[in-house]
RNA sequence: GGACGGCUAGCUCAGUUGGUUAGAGCGACUGGUUUACACCCAGUAGGUCACAGGUUCGAAUCCUGUGCCGUCCA
């Protein structure tokens, strides 16, 4: 074995070999138990960012564990259309080239999109492939796959009898950049620095009268329709039934009084544009005001706004209005103002309220949504987004499902050729379309991508098709075991998959019927979701593409290795809290990986393996009589934290599940285990018990970190010859007591006062390291000890013998009935130590520290005694906390007199 | 404005039903090539647990309020 782990030799070779092996295929096995994920696909044309990283890492770990755990796991990959993103991306590729979307006409396009798509559909899967990640790759499903796009016509067509798909005339958000309405959802508000503009308006009825109105969008003048005040404002009751003149394209307006309007709000007086903005176009409709639409599908300004600004951008729009209005003497005021703009989530512009006749969707089952996650039949890990998914679904508006894109799936109604649109008789809606197409003409507009994702884990699992269903094992692996994602996507994503599995899961689809309430926990899309936090650079602010501070996780791939980068990343990741991203832990990650190797390396330089193929053959190895306190406790600990890691999983604690291996691996193992392990297998009677002892130690360690770093594990467990099967893959780690049971079956009995013992020991043996170290002597292996003790604590020092020596790095430990005078002496939990070299040692050194030491403890002995002199505290507190602080106070106690003695030792001489 | 989360060592974070003397990793400092590993080993220093009240025999932990940071919703 080399001195340094490459992982770069091992990893692309043994995902091959994995590859080949078929052992990442979903295979519906009824003698087992299943899990299942599938990924939250990934849009397209996107690349890996260090979020798909943890993201991806995670699911990983969870299928890697359950595939050791003996289940028949499906992890099912592929990505989505992603309509505007990827359209958008096309567009530009386009005017590069100097041409549009509107000159190819829709079908060269969609041609061209796909080409894209294929060109750049599979780097991301790649870069999880580098990453390690063992999806069924056979299985990659896309959302404009054929079978795919007919699942999601399939549920828009039975929404739409059902009567939960409507057309209206409605206010939507519309993006001006990408020209097409928006969902709620895909609008984010940002507060904004802008200006509030005081406009006068004058009185029509009494000239020479005036009101003065607040906007930060005065080039809306010109859609004005009305000026509304409240019903209950005394200020405005004598403007009632009057009007104003409009003080751009003049023309009389009604005043109306309408409760919705803010007093509070700039003067109390609202004006009304209403088909561009939420709030004026309800209060529009209740006082039959007309609409009056001034801005075109890029957000400049259209006929309706007049000739003067006709074809103007919106921006400049407000810049010249603003001046005509102070050039008229109607601007009373200018200030600076702070609101919230919604904005685009895709193409970053602030979105414009618009009037618009758009398909929307009423959804369905929202009652059972929330009482699958209030009962528990689905769990938030953690925890607490379920008051977030729930107050999203009690204040749940339809969606607006069509947009104004090419890409995507095309809305499956046709209109009858020369009819009114408007008319639903007009209308056919069907899967196939109508068997005479040449009198009709399809729905121009693409639903939501979302509104093909929510169907995810239905339809790569075949819904609706009942062939494909049984073929793809939809009844063993639906519902799936768990989703991964981020918060943010909780109300895109996670709320409408949950709506969909509830309505569409089964063979027949009973729109109409209530779901029995046992049925529900067979129609969710999955069990679990556990929430990543959100990963940020070290200053804390989110990754992203314009700060060019998102790290190309190929690149630490590169530099660290995919186990590196898996470990680093995990390692940093508590449970749903953000991420501070910093390189330096993956460079911790492979360091890891390469004290693994190393600690392996040393395994095989002391001896040849064995057949390690069965945990019951290495116990074999074992000689019951060679089994001291050091076996004892290390294979107490590899018990104890098998069972930790499991008790982690459950609680989807994975940095927890790390550092309770890390511990037993690093400190336990390689710190002491290890180290101790050199005198013995120097002697031929132990060394065979100690290499069992270490292989056995090894053998689990590999797998407990094989879901985390799979690559280097399943290495090592080749060159350990842990099996006689090819890969880690499928090999169960099993819990403490089949450990303990296993070396039983051995004869091995693992006696539980070991592990204090040892650790007794090694307190011991730090203290004396840090005393030499204190003397600069930690490299003088020829220091000799002596001590005080007890008999029982003799015993234990003089089992350790070997161990205390050469880990101290002494040359001998005598025992004395009387405490040396003059001698710096330490108080361990075995005795009183004293380094019997007096040569060099500084005594006022000495006391010092056992002043500060007894100072230490006459504090806590102190506060103990105050304790327990607290009647209350004694009458009240548990009897086994009274009783805890009472041996602590004698314990303390007896620690303060050795001190003591060993400072009036020095001190007298 | 409402909801949720965070505030613990220089940094990043543990601290699970209140109960020993609040932990880890990194960084800093000191020393070290003794054959697994310098991507390493040994050791040292470093904390008024954001602040103010309260409950309790006992609070980093529970309650109330305040402040700052962040996220989501309006």
């Amino acid at each position: 074995m080399e001195k340094v782990y490459s992982p770069k030799e091992v990893e692309d070779h043994l995902y091959e070999k994995w590859l080949k092996s078929d052992c990442f295929k979903g295979k519906p096995d009824s003698e087992k138990t299943s899990y299942s994920i599938v990924i939250p696909p990934p849009n397209v044309t996107g690349v890996l960012t260090i979020g798909h990283v943890l993201n991806n890492t995670i699911q990983d770990i969870l299928v890697r564990r359950a595939r050791q755990n003996g289940h028949s796991v499906l992890w099912l990959p592929g990505t989505d259309h992603a309509g505007i993103a990827t359209q958008t991306k096309v567009e530009q590729a386009l005017r590069e080239e100097g041409r549009t979307r509107e000159e190819l006409g829709r079908e060269n396009f969609l041609d061209h999109a796909a080409l894209w798509r294929d060109k750049h559909g599979g780097i991301i899967l790649n870069q999880l492939k580098k990453l390690g990640c063992s999806c069924d790759w056979d299985r990659t499903v896309h959302t404009l796959d054929a079978d795919y796009s007919s699942a999601v016509i399939e549920a828009f067509v039975k929404l739409f009898k059902k009567g939960y798909v409507y057309r209206g005339q409605r206010m939507v958000n519309w993006c001006p950049s990408s020209k097409t309405a928006l969902s709620d959802e895909e609008v984010i508000m940002k507060p904004q620095k802008s200006v509030l503009y005081k406009i006068r308006y004058n009185v029509v009825e009494s000239p020479g009268t005036y009101v003065e109105v607040s906007t930060t969008r005065p080039e809306t003048i010109v859609g004005d329709v009305a000026l509304a005040i409240h019903p209950e404002d005394p200020r405005w009751k004598n403007l009632q039934g009057l009007h104003v003149m409009r003080p751009i394209n003049p023309m009389a307006l009604p005043i109306v009084a309408d409760e919705a309007v803010q007093r509070a709000f700039g003067t109390g007086i609202l004006k009304i544009t209403p088909a561009h903005d939420k709030l004026d176009f309800e209060i529009a409709q209740r006082h039959n005001l007309p609409m009056l639409e001034i801005l075109g599908p890029d957000g400049s300004l259209n006929s309706q706004a007049g000739a003067d600004y006709q074809g103007m951008e919106r921006f400049s729009a407000r810049k010249i209005i603003a001046k005509k209005l102070e050039d008229d003497g109607l601007l009373v005021e200018r200030k600076e103002y702070e609101n919230n703009v919604g904005f685009s989530e895709r193409a970053d512009v602030p979105i414009e309220p618009r009037l618009s006749e758009q398909w929307f969707l009423k959804y369905p089952r929202v009652e059972e949504a929330k009482q699958v996650v209030k009962d528990g039949m689905i769990e938030f890990f953690p925890k607490r987004w379920a008051k977030t998914y729930l107050h999203w679904l009690d204040n749940i508006q339809d969606w607006c499902i069509s947009r104004q894109l090419w890409w995507g799936h095309r809305i499956p109604v046709w209109y009858r050729k020369g009819k009114i649109k408007s008319d639903p008789s007009n209308w056919h809606v069907s899967a196939k379309g109508p068997s005479d197409p040449e009198n009709w003409e399809q729905d121009e507009d693409v639903l939501d991508t979302w509104a093909s994702s929510w169907l995810w884990p239905l339809a790569t699992l075949g819904w609706p098709d009942e062939e494909a269903m049984e073929e793809k094992g939809f009844d063993h692996f639906y519902p799936t075991s768990a989703l991964v994602t981020g918060p943010d996507i909780i109300f895109f994503w996670v709320a409408r998959m949950i709506m969909a599995g509830l309505e569409f899961k089964g063979r027949s689809y009973k729109p109409e019927q209530r779901i029995h309430a046992s049925e529900l926990p067979e129609r969710i899309p999955f069990k679990h979701v556990y929430f990543t936090g959100i990963i940020r650079d070290a200053e804390g602010r989110k990754m992203s593409k314009s700060l060019g501070n998102s790290p190309d996780p190929l690149d630490l791939i590169e530099k660290y290795g995919a186990d590196g980068l898996r470990h680093g990343i995990m390692s940093i990741a508590p449970k749903g809290q953000d991420i501070r991203f910093s390189e330096e832990r993956i460079e911790q990650g492979r360091n890891f990986c390469n004290k693994l190797w190393n600690v392996c390396r040393f395994r095989q330089s002391a001896s040849p393996m064995e057949d390690n193929s069965m945990i019951e053959l290495i116990c074999l190895r074992i000689e019951s009589e060679q089994v001291n306190k050091d076996d004892q406790a290390m294979l107490l600990r590899l018990a104890e934290t098998l069972d930790q890691v499991e008790k982690f999983y459950q609680e989807y604690e994975f940095n927890s599940v790390l550092q309770a291996i890390y511990r037993l691996f690093w400190t336990d193992f390689c710190d002491w285990y290890i180290e101790v392990s050199k005198n013995r297998i120097k002697e031929e009677a132990q060394k065979g018990t100690c290499l069992a002892v270490q292989d056995i130690c090894l053998r689990q360690i590999l797998l407990m970190l094989h879901p985390f770093i799979p690559f280097i594990t399943e290495e090592l467990w080749r060159t350990l010859c842990f099996s006689s099967a090819e890969s880690i893959e499928g090999e169960k780690p099993g819990d403490g007591n089949e450990l303990i049971e296993a070396l039983q079956t051995g004869g091995v009995t693992l006696d539980p006062s070991a592990l204090k013992e040892m650790q007794e020991v090694r307190e011991l043996v730090t203290q004396l390291r840090a005393l030499k170290a204190e003397r600069n002597l930690s490299n003088n292996r020829n220091i000799a000890f002596s001590f005080v003790a007890n008999n029982e604590k003799a015993e234990a020092v003089s089992r350790n013998l070997t161990s205390i020596l050469s880990t101290a790095g002494a040359s001998a430990v005598n025992r004395v009935e009387e405490a040396p005078q003059g001698i710096p002496a330490l108080v361990t939990p075995l005795g009183s130590f004293f380094l019997d070299l007096t040569v060099g040692v500084d005594l006022s050194a000495e006391k010092e520290r056992l002043s500060k030491e007894i100072e230490n403890l006459e504090k806590i002995i102190r506060s103990i005694e105050i304790k327990l002199s607290n009647q209350a505290f004694v009458s009240q507190a548990p009897p086994q906390v009274v009783e805890g602080a009472r041996n602590q106070l004698i314990e303390n106690q007896s620690k303060l007199q050795e001190n003591q003695e060993a400072l009036n030792a020095i001190s007298e001489s």
